[in-house]
RNA sequence: GGGCGCUUGGCGCAGUGGUAGCGCAGCAGCUUUACACGCUGUGGGUCGGGGGUUCGAAUCCCUCAGCGCCCACCA
């Protein structure tokens, strides 16, 4: 290593050290090498999407679980950090889909599924490994032995025991319900899937006129009441006024007209669905209409539709809330939640008026058939206001629900979807650490030695970095709705689950049961078969029999006698939830299982905590008996320097792998963390990774300095030749040591790079390399030193920073070969120190370094190894001299005078005359 | 409507009871023999407002304001 570069060139070496880690198995995992002695470690990778390209995101995500899995390896732990990627449903079938409109200008439907399902896996082989590839480059330790894919043939075995198994828990059912529905996708979509957005429109405030004639009357309020279950309930859980305020009573209210006829005023922010209005509703207790209560409307809409035909009842509901719009509120059933709800307690009838890529039907009327949506919002508007009965149209801003993948306000739709009702939820929500509560991980002792790390096992809790996310989790679970597992889509795992009609009572009822349980005892395995027979409604001897089934026999066989096979494949998050464990062999009891689950620790967003984090404790709860993990770390979302988050549309995501070329990935990874504080969201700044870039480039020249002095490795400190400098560097470091482990164990990462830049900029570089020089460069006479001396004395110098120390060496052995030698030692000792400190952060630098520098021999600590990652992590360290010097008296010496260093702000504070000892 | 977070020099952030710090940017210098991806020096902040606890508050408590995020069926 003479003639090393000026300058770190990280693109000549970052291949050369991942190759040579890959070839010598360095990230391979074996669990028999797992002992009392050796414990396991494991993560497993948060799968990003198969077609995906990696972003700032996952760079931040993942440079955490590498610091982590580093870390652990030179803790001497078996480590198991375990990669793969996730089909991501929705998102690569839009990709493919939007490619084979560009390209060959044909829908999914002209291709037919099966032609399609081949397209989606040629794309997954052509693109799935560029996300794999990417997180290589940016020095990521996985065991890439045990990539998976959630939809490798074994992960769908797990996927489909997993619901074949809830199934017969009877925790999976098929039902009719109001659902999410994207009108771009055509699919159903879970809760977590939709975006509330603010929406600018418009209020429309529309008449309806009342049907009975005797409808000026007034009745007095209350009377009319119903006083069913359902309203009391509704009464209790929404605290509502038990009469409107007088301001409300004031306003609004029935108007008649000249001629005598009544007329309502309704407001609605969607006119287009007035044609499956199938009521009209106000609050039992509003004194204004209470005594239209049981009359009924004209349905303003469609106009092509006799009056007569137009009919609505006027019903009374606790949700509607007289304070707001006219207190008259139009109930669609078929196309708001709230509605259906409303429209279920009163018995009311369904009119949909939507077709699934949300176009008008016929059932609106002439009019607006075939239009979209938006425009037949305008249009039947324009109608209204042609009709006369359009009071106004008031700009509006509300909250409407958007489809996150498609970006397209969804359509509370009703359809048949298949439902999971959560398993383990109890036990889920009792096993993470709320914020507290009893049993932190804070020994009566006071200790804080790992124990938050490895996790709390007399509680057996979850712990939660940072803690407050807790709360967020656990009101979740606490209000937590049945999972909506169906989708409408090709890619994906499709329900297995086969229909066949037939009859319950006679030989079709033997003959499928008893095949199946044929098929049972034959195979010889778990029942992952199961039957049921639903009756057709009114008929029990006509229904269907419906098989759920998770072996690929019996496919064959079900779909040979008949069966038909559900057509809608399962939300992704139905197969990443089983991620921890299903990946490590389940349902077999493998070693790897046993060995490396529960996993150590978890690192993901806070945005997918309830789409993955819950769901994957509540199947590990369910299925392993156990939590799937003991610590989650919590990362920041990365937004750009103006705080926006990052999205292709903006153009404000910087490709990772283009910084990686321009800066290194050591400097992208240490830029990285550095302007990651705990749980807070990161502000991504391109001067942070060049930031990164110099950190490096100063390691590589304190380490360049070094070589330039000569000389072995220097393996033996003489404590008897130590100078006050030496000692101060020591201490420094023993500090250093002692900060950096205990911030990692805490996963307090910015306070570890903190302290690691400060330690070794600041501290070392900018002090002890500066006075080592005197040592080691300057060979100063006593003549020369003296006038140094005076010189500095009368122009008061005496303040002077680091660099200066090179003139004047004031060390008593500075010209002796001895106390050369010794300070190399030191050198040596602190940069071997330093380098393995850094490792985690800085994986190839350090490797570089530790080869070029000769660490890889054993090292004063009696440890080492041919790889740094081998090496084991620094502890604080026992000297001789710590007896003699306490961190409190222990200075600079300069000048013959004791001087602080004060290191954050670079100065030095004189506290004392050496001779006279005094400070 | 509920919950959470943030507010410290021009910008981005550390700092949880005891004399305001880092990085970037600025200014003035430096061909000092590891590094200009560097070195030295330097300017710049009444720590969002108000009140309280304390010998002492950026730090604890209360309150107000602004910004952001999450959850929630107000048409």
């Amino acid at each position: 290593m003479s003639e090393i570069p000026k300058a770190y060139e990280p693109q000549s070496v970052e291949d050369k050290w991942y190759d040579f880690w890959l070839k010598r198995g360095c990230f391979t995992a074996d669990p028999a090498r797992v002992s009392d002695q050796r414990p396991a470690y494991s993560i497993v990778i948060p799968p990003p999407n198969v077609t995906g390209m990696l972003h700032m995101g996952h760079v931040l995500n993942n440079t955490i679980q590498d610091i982590l899995a580093r870390k652990a390896r030179m803790d001497g732990k078996e480590v198991l950090w375990l990669p793969g990627t996730d089909h991501a449903g929705i998102a690569t079938q839009v990709q493919v889909e939007k490619a084979l409109k560009k390209e060959e200008k044909k829908t999914k439907h002209d291709l037919g599924r099966e032609e399609f399902l081949k397209r989606v896996w040629a794309w997954k082989e052509e693109k799935g490994g560029i996300i794999i590839n990417q997180l290589k480059k940016l020095g990521c330790s996985c065991d890439w032995t045990r990539e998976r894919f959630t939809m490798d043939p074994d992960y769908v075995r797990c996927v489909q025991r997993v619901f074949v198994d809830l199934y017969k828990k009877g925790l999976i059912y098929r039902g009719k319900r109001m659902v999410n529905w994207c009108p771009a996708t055509q699919t159903a979509l879970s809760d977590e899937e939709v975006e509330m957005k603010p929406q600018k429109g418009f209020m429309y405030h529309f008449r309806v006129q009342v049907a009975e004639k005797d409808a000026a009357t007034r009745k007095p309020a209350l009377q009319n009441t119903p006083n069913t279950d359902d309203n009391l309930l509704l009464h209790m859980q929404q605290k509502v006024a038990p009469v409107p305020s007088e301001d409300a009573a004031e306003k609004g209210g029935p108007q008649v007209d000249s001629e005598g006829r009544v007329w309502l005023t309704i407001a609605t922010t969607r006119p287009e669905t007035i044609p499956a209005d199938t009521a009209v509703a106000v609050n039992p207790r509003d004194p204004r209409y209470a005594h239209l209560i049981g009359k009924h409307v004209y349905r303003a809409l469609p106009l092509d539709v006799p009056k007569e035909q137009r009919i609505i009842p006027i019903i009374a509901d606790e949700h509607v809330d007289f304070e707001f719009g006219t207190g008259v509120l139009k109930v669609t059933p078929a196309h708001d939640k709230a509605d259906f709800e409303i429209g279920q307690r009163h018995k009311l009838p369904i009119i949909d008026v939507l077709t699934p890529d949300a176009k008008m039907t016929a059932e609106a009327g002439a009019d607006l058939v075939g239009l979209d949506r938006f425009v037949a919002r305008k249009k039947a508007a324009e109608i209204l206001e042609a009709a006369g009965t359009l009071d106004k149209a008031v700009p509006y801003e509300n909250n409407v629900g958007f489809s996150q993948r498609a970006d397209v306000p969804i359509e509370p739709r009703l359809s048949e979807q298949w439902f999971l009702k959560y398993p383990s939820v109890e036990q889920s929500k009792a096993c993470v650490e709320q914020e507290g509560s009893a049993g932190l991980p804070v020994g009566s002792l006071g200790e804080t030695t790992g124990s938050s790390r490895s996790g709390d096992r007399r509680s057996g809790k979850m712990h939660f970095h940072p803690q407050r996310w807790a709360k967020v989790y656990d009101h979740w679970l606490t209000n937590i709705q049945d999972w909506c597992i169906s989708r409408q889509l090709w890619w994906g795992h499709r329900i297995p689950v086969w229909r066949k009609v037939g009859s319950g009572d006679g030989t079709d009822m033997k003959k499928w049961f008893g095949l199946i349980d044929e098929q049972t005892k034959t195979r010889g395995r778990q029942p992952d078969i199961w039957c049921v027979y639903k009756e057709a409604p009114g008929d029990p001897s006509k229904g269907f029999f419906e098989v759920a089934a998770s072996c690929p026999d019996d496919a064959a066989w079900l779909e040979r006698e008949g069966f038909i096979q559900d057509p809608d494949v399962l939300d992704t998050w139905f197969s990443s939830w089983l991620w921890p464990f299903a990946t490590m062999g389940w349902p077999e009891q493998t070693e790897t299982l046993k060995k490396f689950y529960p996993t150590t620790d978890l690192v993901t967003g806070p945005d997918i905590i309830f789409f993955w984090v819950a769901r994957m404790i509540m199947a590990g709860y369910e299925y392993m008996g156990e939590l799937p993990f003991k610590n989650v770390y919590f990362t920041g979302i990365i937004r750009d320097k103006q705080g926006r988050k990052m999205s292709k549309t903006l153009g404000n995501s910087p490709d990772p792998l283009e910084l990686i070329a321009k800066y290194g990935a050591d400097a992208l990874r240490f830029g990285t963390m550095r302007s990651a504080p705990l749980g807070q969201d990161v502000l991504f700044d391109e001067k942070d990774v060049e930031l990164g870039r110099n950190f490096c480039n100063k390691l590589w020249n304190a380490c360049r300095f070094r070589q330039m002095q000569g000389g072995e490795v220097q393996g033996e400190i003489n404590p008897s030749l130590l100078t006050s400098d030496d000692k101060w560097i020591l201490l420094k470091l023993h500090e250093a040591i002692k900060e950096i482990t205990e911030a990692l164990n805490t996963y307090n990462f910015s306070t570890a790079v903190q302290a690691l830049y400060r330690f070794f900029w600041s501290e070392y570089c900018d002090w002890y390399v500066e006075a080592s020089k005197a040592v080691l460069v300057k060979q100063v006479t006593e003549g020369e030193k003296l006038n140094e001396l005076n010189r500095l004395n009368q122009s008061g110098e005496a303040q002077t920073p680091a660099t200066h120390l090179t003139h004047l060496t004031s060390h008593p052995f500075n010209d002796s070969a001895a106390r050369r030698a010794n300070t190399l030692a030191v050198t040596d000792f602190v940069l071997s120190h330093t380098l393995r400190l850094f490792h985690p952060f800085l994986p190839f630098i350090t490797e570089e370094l530790w080869h070029g520098m000769g660490y890889s021999t054993d090292m004063p600590d009696g440890q080492g190894g041919k790889t740094i990652m081998n090496a084991p992590w620094p502890k604080p360290f026992d000297l001789e001299f710590r007896d003699a010097y306490s961190l409190d008296e222990c200075y600079l010496e300069f000048a013959n005078q004791k001087y602080e260093v004060v290191t954050q702000g670079r100065n030095l504070r004189r506290v004392g005359n050496i001779q006279s000892g005094k400070k």
